[in-house]
DNA sequence: CAGGTTACAAATTTTGACATCTGTTACCAG
DNA sequence: CTGGTAACAGATGTCAAAATTTGTAACCTG
């Protein structure tokens, strides 16, 4: 008897987003996702090697659409790069605060996921990481964030901000005052940027 | 039957770190401490009001050590402000490295009674934002890190760190270029400091 | 009466039998 | 031969009973 539907990979991971939703990441079975989509769970080891494979992909999913979003802001070159900078590490911050606000149960999933799947995590921090010097590059281009190592100077950047994105600090997003603090990084960091660098 | 040690709140304390550190915090149990000590668990009760503030307790004395270690270096006036600020920050680093280094197993229990009793924890935060402030607010009175508001400032360097010296980032202390990083930031940081404010 | 004891109820954790889940295999349909 | 099934062994999770721990009380003792 086979599947009205031909279950493909995508139908199984936003299933199996759909069951991180409803039974959290502790509780969610690969027989629940292979019950949701109305088939044996042996079908779902067909597309994927295993459980962890499932859950690694579900993530790679979530951080790329994140990812992609990001991409945008990151590449309009018609903001000046110091600026894009300020508002490119905002969104980075404002689109997590807005997944814990919609799905607080799917981020504290994923957030647990991605901690687990390690990873997934650093290769999503470098997707992050090029398109932070890219900005920087544009900035080095114009002479408005003067360098001689765009990508350095980027890593050096995400450092000094990561309250604001990594995962560990995600209980202080809640904060109200968190926006004004990366603001007031974001000056202190681009003042630094602008000073002349001693020869 | 009296103890043969008068048994003082210190003698507990010392007591429940080397059961915190022989069984981890969730195995921790207050009969086990009283085991140790040679009394009966009611007489642990006479010195703490519960096991929550004996875990607090505990906590507190943990952490109070890290802050007059720290605070030695944030008070040597020998040192010019911007330096200080480094090597302080260098400092809080390294302790924490030092701590996982020589004792895992204890460093890993007190970050979870730390992250367990928030109020600890920022009180700890407190601390050494205090004395994290004075060395701008020394900077602030000998011209090399100008500004109007030293408290503002010792935040926005505090939380430009976080990496450095948030127990959410302890995995990635053991990461060679960890040092090495925070220089960059301290670098970066410093620019900005230093930079003239614009009216 | 400060600081210890034993004895005890309520809350919590551990235990162990039982159920479910994971991953594999052998098999079937188009 | 891709994509499904059913049946299975071993690992993992669940749940109620039993044991332990927490916190309190009533009671000693120098």
């Amino acid at each position: 008897m086979p599947a009205r539907t031909p279950l493909d990979a995508n139908a199984i991971l936003a299933a199996t987003e759909e069951i991180l939703r409803r039974h959290g990441p502790d509780k969610a079975t690969v027989v629940d996702v292979a019950r949701t989509l109305g088939v044996s769970h042996a079908a779902v080891y067909k597309h994927f090697p295993s459980k962890q494979a499932l859950r690694e992909a579900v993530t790679r999913r979530w951080l790329d659409r994140s990812r992609d979003a990001l991409a945008v802001i990151a590449a309009d070159s018609a903001v000046p790069p110091a600026q894009r900078l300020r508002t490119w590490l905002h969104a980075v911050l404002a689109g997590k605060q807005a997944k814990i606000r919609e799905d607080p149960e799917l981020f504290a999933a994923y957030a647990i996921l991605a901690a687990a799947h390690s990873g997934v995590a650093t290769d999503h921090v470098t997707d992050l990481l090029g398109q932070l010097t890219a900005i920087v590059a544009d900035g080095a281009a114009d002479g408005s964030l003067p360098t001689d190592d765009a990508q350095a100077t980027a890593r050096v950047v995400f450092n000094a901000t990561a309250k604001f994105h990594h995962l560990g600090h995600a209980a202080e997003w809640q904060n109200p005052g968190i926006v004004t603090e990366l603001d007031e990084v974001c000056t202190l960091l681009l003042q630094g940027l602008h000073a002349p660098t001693s020869p």
